[in-house]
RNA sequence: GCUCCGGUAGUAUAGUCCGGUCAAGUAUGCGGGCCUCUCGAGCCCGAGACCCGGGUUCAAAUCCCGGCCGGAGCACCA
């Protein structure tokens, strides 16, 4: 156990500042969409290097858009962390703090650190660009207190006015150019419903509640390296503390879209089956395709570095950490593809197990055999006629005749002889009807769609398969690791 | 366009801050071999990289300058 501690701590780097035991981070959906692969790799950094050093970690949903937000996704996140192992230890979302909010508004616009701006949306964005203040920012404190109480009362509609704050109106970094910190949303709020029709900006939001979840560090995407400034400016106003960042540039994994946008596209125009779709980067889809949360955490550790270089994982270095988290636990079963009738005089009728792993761990499974198998039509091409062959655990066989439908050889039971290809085979009345999705790069290196993503294998595996459950993995031996789909008679592709 | 940030093998990284031990380490992928009643696992071997050009220095992946390429931000989104 110590071992295991000190193991990975090595791994991760060390995180800055960090205080023994006194680590808070936080896990800060948006629950406007389905969480995929990157938001819980983001998650597994935040709760790693909180487990490594000790702490606490939030769970707070980012919710001050009424109108992007939607009740469903609030469980695609909390469903999706519990599924990548994520536990953490607090709960809330930004908008349970709503009166927070509005009191360190008021306190800002007594300081003059705020002021209610009556211009329109492009007028602020004209002057932000240009780097201008608007006639608002001099009015006295009064006159703001009084058109936000306005805002409050429900005076204004929406974007007549907004609520902004005192910066820097000629800075570099534009969001400090005074940034709308409170505006009117005149939508129902998924977990509110009408309550309130002013609503926090994200910056605002953000800045108040880290400092007052105690979080101490912030790790997230590079997006919001500008913000840090802002968030330290509000902060500033406020006195509250600063959390110390590492920012990290996004997760991407080749051939795959992760902009929800891309993905709504692709769904719209019928490319792929749905947010579930294998092929896909979202949770739901890489559970689908069997990788487990163990390989995941692991790929966090060994893959996932906290600097700004672009990265763009190839699946490959998932799928060799899958395998091996994967290989021990999962039963090995025969799937032959473009299956071609074998039949085998005198063979006879009788029963055989097999093991369901080569280390004999997961015990037998229980087959009848006949004259009549089925084994794959390349593998007994390549043997050819007059070739001999292993069938697996059963015996060896000498070709005689092959064709396209029928192929014809004679038996020879005992051991297998030395030298001799060994292949899978299914008894042609102990076969059930599959078929394996195989995903591939849903888009082709120039971003457009490949039209050759989503290949179908058709074939026959022995009956075993039926006391597989929805979910389950399968080795189908010299095919490859699979998951038994939801739909009927179908598994997924993992990887080799 | 403006402002930031990056660029080590196919991929992801270590090394860069504090120049030498880096003729560059690791994983994965690839090629070859061994082993195995799977094309899986395991073992062994091999090929494969410091974006380009200058400068500083006895010495540069590491420091400086310029270029090129890539990414992000520039919302009353988060």
């Amino acid at each position: 156990m110590v071992e295991r501690r000190m193991e990975t701590r090595r791994k991760l780097p060390p995180l800055p500042n960090a205080v023994e035991g006194n680590v808070v981070t936080r896990l800060p959906p948006e629950p406007s969409g389905y969480m995929h692969i990157g938001h819980a790799l983001s998650g597994l950094v935040n709760y790693l290097y909180k487990e490594m050093y000790g702490g606490k970690v939030w769970l707070r949903f980012e919710d001050t858009d009424p109108r992007k937000v939607r009740a469903e996704y609030y469980d695609s996140y909390r469903d999706g962390y519990r599924w990548a192992g994520i536990r953490w230890d607090y709960e809330k979302n930004n908008s349970d703090d709503m009166e927070l909010f509005y009191q360190n508004a008021k306190r800002l616009i007594e300081e003059g650190k705020a002021y209610a701006c009556n211009c329109s949306r492009e007028v602020v964005r004209r002057l932000r660009s240009e780097g201008l203040p608007c006639v608002h920012r001099s009015q006295t404190v009064d006159v703001n207190l009084e058109l936000w109480d306005g805002m409050l009362e429900g005076r204004y509609s929406e974007g007549e006015i907004s609520l902004r704050l005192v910066g820097d109106m000629s800075s570099a970094n534009t969001t400090l150019r005074d940034p709308v910190i409170m505006r009117v949303v005149e939508a129902p709020h998924p977990l509110k419903g009408e309550r309130y029709r002013v609503w926090p900006t994200y910056d605002y939001a953000v800045s108040i509640e880290d400092a007052i979840c105690g979080v101490t560090h912030v790790l997230r995407t590079s997006e919001f390296m500008l913000r840090d400034e802002l968030q330290n400016l509000i902060r500033g106003y406020l006195h509250m503390p600063n959390p110390t960042f590492v920012e990290y540039e996004r997760f991407e994994f080749e051939g795959t879209p992760v902009s929800r946008r891309e993905i709504r596209s692709l769904i719209e125009r019928g490319l792929v089956s749905g947010w579930d779709d294998p092929r896909l980067a979202t949770i739901v889809s890489i559970r689908r395709r069997g990788i487990v949360p163990k390989a995941l955490k692991e790929f966090a550790e060994r893959y996932v570095a906290l600097t700004q270089s672009r990265k763009v994982y190839s699946w490959d270095l998932l799928y060799a950490i899958n395998r091996k988290c994967v290989d021990d636990l999962t039963p090995r079963m025969f799937f032959v593809k473009d299956p071609v009738k074998l039949k085998l005089e005198g063979l006879g009728e009788f029963d055989v197990e097999l093991p369901l792993h080569p280390t004999g761990r997961l015990g037998q499974r229980r087959l009848r055999v006949s004259e009549e198998l089925y084994v794959q039509q390349d593998d007994l091409r390549s043997i050819g006629e007059g070739g001999k062959v292993r069938l697996k655990h059963l015996c060896n066989v000498t070709l005689r005749s092959i064709s396209d439908k029928l192929a014809e050889g004679a038996a020879e039971l005992g051991p297998p002889e030395p030298g001799l290809r060994v292949i899978q085979w299914v008894p042609v009345n102990e076969a059930v009807d599959v078929r394996v999705l195989i995903p591939g790069p849903l888009l082709k290196p120039d971003g457009t769609f490949n039209e050759l993503s989503l290949q179908v294998e058709g074939g026959v595996a022995e009956r075993s398969v039926d006391s597989l459950e929805v979910g389950a993995h399968v080795q189908f031996e010299r095919f490859g690791y699979c998951v038994k789909d939801k739909l009927p008679m179908t598994f997924v592709y993992s990887h080799r």
